[in-house]
DNA sequence: GCCGTTTTCGGCCCGACTGTTTTCAGTCG
């Protein structure tokens, strides 16, 4: 049995937090979350690599001894040190370090005197008023400890991004009528545009924090708040979101976006790049000596280290400042340079807007075009459309195009990838579509050789132009099916077949990690929407951030072409 | 444990807030 990147992040991740307990060195504690971290983001396998002959120590924050010892963990499935140091001190003390409040030296204090090391000994010992005996606890931490233990609360819940926005658009309005208050920003993961975020970061600046931050903590939506001070506050909201609001003055606003929108890991080395030219960067600015020579815009912070400004989906220290160093940051695709949505639906199949209502939308929008891409009839799919149906809404979509000019509309249809690899509909009616979309919707269960060979079935088709969705994964709802995705892409550029980014914000799928995969297989990719009704075409927004975040140029997107060039990039 | 246009050894981001303390350690992001 394959062990996997997210399972070995894991492995690496809890034996850093019983290092840290184990007073072992702070620097190596953050080796094996750095490289945790590499493993978690990689697009392929490890295994799939080391079996490809691949250099893992190549790998940033991997080294020749983490490169090893990722071998050993693939071959054998064990992690030894972490073996050996549960030999030595409880595994369970790595869930302690979990509670608010507790991290690993007290989490070791909590163990050696008293001997705690588990969530039910650490609540009984504050019920029972031992923690404050202790040197460095009191009441307070106790109470605060005994609560957290109980709730078994910890281990971050993230939330989508499309409902992390439902929360923060009124926000970000309630801070911006403050007064004295004048920007308003939600940074952190939020504004890197990840598919999900743990908590809002919320910059805002005014002369003094003070009035923002009562007025923050007073919110209608705070539940409770966790901590506050004259520059920032963190509040936990009743919906259960952390919210943390930062406060800085005018002058610090580029610095502090710079700081708060991160990655921890991008912050990090841009303060070692810093430091190189003897500058301290901060949330207030950027200092030589005691002197405070910039940050009043993220451009200014990045020009003192030599940089050009880094878009912020790039942040992640993923090569983005190798990139700007060497001037070969990509030109990341907007929303102005889509020409149309290649993957939606009609009330002729499952979504609720007719071919009309669909086309005025995409109007509205400044579409060129627009691929109508219902259901085709297959088992399973309710309202799908057979044959006959389809042949009608063909008919019906060359007369509103024969009558219209302002939107092309494509024919298409959303084509069911059958067990073996088959395709719903037959190739005499795939013949009549502009554009054929095959995706899988049963069978996630299948190995990952299987499936692959399944979809490279379906791809041997002629017709097929796109794979919908390629790893049909939900977003905290069903994991991606089993999918080899490397062996995937070769295979769809050996066909001239592309791969969608979809935006549904349960989907996004492609995820960003596999669209710098394809971009650097040199795949081409189709950002849409899946809308299944006129408003959904504004997912399309969705589909950017992931395609942006996975370094996607203009160049790299089948739909930022006129009709015509996509017409010739889709003849196969 | 990683890394290198100062380095293969000696560095490794930086500050706010809390609760505990009488000046600071631990935690968090």
């Amino acid at each position: 049995m394959m062990i996997h990147n997210p399972e070995i992040a894991s492995l690496f991740n809890r034996y850093a937090i019983l290092l840290d307990i184990d007073r072992a060195n702070s620097f190596r504690v953050r080796a094996y979350r750095n490289a945790a971290r590499t493993i978690e983001n990689l697009p392929r396998d490890v295994g799939e690599m080391l079996a490809a002959g691949e250099d893992l120590s190549e790998l940033p924050g991997i080294g020749k001894d983490l490169a090893h010892k990722i071998a050993a963990i693939v071959e054998t499935g064990h992690f030894a040190e972490l073996d050996d140091i549960e030999h030595r001190i409880p595994a369970a003390l790595a869930d302690l370090a979990d509670v608010p409040g507790l991290g690993p030296k007290r989490v070791k204090q909590l163990y050696e005197s008293l001997k705690i090391k588990s969530l039910a000994d650490l609540a009984q010992a504050a019920r029972a008023g031992k923690l404050r005996t202790l040197g460095g606890f009191g009441p307070k931490l106790e109470q605060t400890i005994l609560k957290a233990a109980e709730s078994r609360v910890g281990g971050e819940q993230r939330i989508r991004l499309a409902a992390a926005e439902q929360i923060a658009e009124p926000l970000v309005a309630y801070l911006k009528a403050l007064r004295g208050v004048s920007k308003v920003i939600v940074a952190g993961s939020y504004r890197r545009r990840r598919e999900t975020v743990g908590d809002l970061d919320i910059l805002a600046t005014a002369p003094t924090g003070a009035k923002a931050i009562d007025a923050f903590v007073r919110y209608d939506e705070v539940g409770s708040v966790l901590s506050r001070g004259t520059t920032r506050a963190t509040v936990k909201l009743k919906s259960g979101l952390q919210v943390d609001l930062r406060v800085v003055k005018e002058e610090s606003y580029g610095a502090a976006l710079v700081y708060f929108t991160g990655s921890k890991a991008h912050n990090i080395a841009l303060r070692l790049k810093g430091i190189k030219r003897r500058l301290k960067i901060n949330e207030y600015g950027v200092f030589r000596k005691e002197r405070w020579i910039a940050g009043r815009s993220e451009k200014e912070v990045y020009a003192e280290i030599g940089l050009p400004c880094i878009e912020p989906e790039l942040r992640e220290n993923n090569g983005e400042i190798e990139a700007a160093q060497s001037g070969t940051l990509p030109r990341l695709v907007t929303l102005e340079k889509i020409r149309g949505d290649l993957h939606t639906h009609t009330d002729a199949s499952d979504g609720s807007g007719s071919i009309e209502d669909m086309a005025r939308a995409a109007v509205a929008r400044g579409y060129e075009y627009l691929a109508i891409s219902d259901h085709a009839k297959h088992v399973g799919i309710t309202h799908g459309l057979d044959a006959r149906r389809l042949a009608r809404q063909i008919a019906q979509i060359d007369r509103r195009n024969a009558g219209h000019r302002d939107l092309l509309l494509l024919k298409s249809a959303e084509v069911d990838i059958l067990p073996d690899g088959k395709l719903s509909l037959d190739n005499a009616v795939l013949a009549d579509l502009d554009l054929v979309i095959a995706a899988v919707h049963t069978g996630f269960t299948l190995n990952s050789e299987t499936q692959t060979d399944r979809l490279i079935r379906a791809m041997d088709n002629p017709y097929v132009n796109i794979i919908a969705h390629p790893t049909g994964r939900l977003i905290g709802e069903r994991e991606a099916y089993a999918v080899d995705m490397a062996r995937l892409m070769q295979a769809a550029k050996e066909r001239g077949v592309h791969l969608e980014v979809n935006g549904q914000p349960s989907r996004l799928d492609l995820s960003d990690t596999h669209c710098r995969m394809a971009k650097a297989m040199g795949l081409k990719l189709a950002l849409a929407t899946d809308a299944h009704n006129p408003e959904s075409l504004g997912y399309m927004r969705y589909a950017l951030d992931q395609a942006r975040r996975g370094w996607i140029e203009a160049k790299d997107v089948l739909n930022t072409r006129r009709w015509p060039q996509l017409k010739k990039l889709l003849r196969r």
